[in-house]
DNA sequence: CACCGCCCTATCCTTTCGGATAGTTCGATG
DNA sequence: CATCGAACTATCCGAAAGGATAGGGCGGTG
């Protein structure tokens, strides 16, 4: 953790590409979490990595801190609004790249963010040890995203929902009436009472408000 | 649910037996979060930790990899239902020490799980350097908890919710009825559905499943 | 083709939610 | 003591959700 420096100020130069060191701005909401990601990074002196909280403070930190190899978000951040926050930074970030880090694995998920421009999508649930031959990877200039989640759903990760499900749920989610999701997805609201239905079964849910809980603790959405 | 299992948690490798080297289970789902907190806490030596990705192989764990001086656990992990995860852990690990990792850092639920039993709470959002001297200090016999976070409430993350309101929230969350809600407090339900809707305007919520949503957001459940 | 899985729609019905309005109890505070 | 805020209760109503049952369209597959 000798590396790592959070919001420090008092520091303008940047000793950067000079020998093989890269530069990494890492974003997380959980400060346990980032910073133990940061101090495992750094161990073998390859990084300096730059640590904040929230994705405004990450976007203020360019500046002050930047330039940087490599930035990564938590998609799960106050300020990320799923994809959207990521293209606040894009923009800010210019031609830096940005990766994804979440707690989320859903094959959709991963492809949207690829598909947003995404330099790589790191879920939580990948060992240690691949994390930084992805940091690597991505520094390098590769496009990195866990393949074998791709392809290969677990099954427990997504309960088994079918994609129209999925999108009744994200409405769901959102605190939209049925019929407010009929008319987003042009369906009868009958149609979507019965989605509702079937993806509770599913979820081990007991109304539409437990769904959305479940759902949310599990990432589904 | 593949429970998986490590014997080696990332770096360490420490070797057992010794004089000062304490053993430490720890259970999170994500197994990059939990073996950069392993190896960040097993970088002086004096920690020598194993892993698990659910409650149930932890508690599997306890005999083939015990004793273990200290059992930290994810509260919102496969197989916890919140505390009562954490009471099965206790009744399996007899007199070992249990605390509480979360990313939850509610006042109430911080007294709850040191109410039930937990031998110290971490939240997420503490930094990395007081998780290591927690969990010594856990080891050592201490009950830890954010003091801070107990009393000094941010104020904007409860949104002025009354006493009251939180607990309908909570059943809210639960995907309870208003009539289930009320058993439980011992109200009516008309009182629970004023309430229900007090807490809706608070949050901006459009209704009960938008207002756990939001709630759970923003961590005030 | 027949079959199956998925997706959609329809009708009918009961329960629950959401909202409005009005009133009570009780403790704290001026 | 009067007042105020909080917590709670009581009715009444329309809207929404939840559940059951029945069936049509459609692409893939044996």
């Amino acid at each position: 953790m000798t590396s790592r420096r959070e919001s420090d100020p008092g520091q303008g130069g940047t000793a950067r590409t000079g020998g093989g060191i890269s530069r990494l701005l890492l974003a997380d909401d959980h400060s346990l979490v980032r910073e133990t990601i940061a101090a495992f990074l750094a161990s073998d002196g390859s990084l300096e990595i730059h640590c904040e909280g929230t994705l405004d403070a990450a976007i203020a930190a360019l500046g002050p801190h930047g330039p940087f190899d490599l930035i990564l978000l938590d998609l799960n951040m106050p300020g990320m609004n799923g994809l959207d926050g990521m293209a606040r930074m894009q923009k800010a970030a210019g031609a830096t790249p940005v990766g994804i880090l979440s707690a989320n694995a859903r094959p959709d998920t991963i492809q949207s963010a690829i598909a947003a421009g995404a330099r790589g999508y790191l879920p939580k649930s990948m060992p240690a040890k691949s994390l930084s031959a992805a940091v690597r990877f991505m520094i390098s200039g590769e496009i990195y995203f866990p393949y074998n989640l791709l392809q290969d759903n677990p099954g427990e990760d997504d309960a088994g929902l079918r994609p129209r499900e999925r999108e009744v749920l994200q409405g769901l989610a959102e605190g939209l009436s049925n019929r407010e999701i009929a008319d987003r997805l042009h369906l009868q609201e009958v149609t979507v009472k019965l989605h509702v239905k079937t993806l509770s079964r599913k979820l081990n849910a007991r109304n539409r408000t437990h769904a959305a809980m479940i759902a949310r603790d599990n990432g589904l959405i």
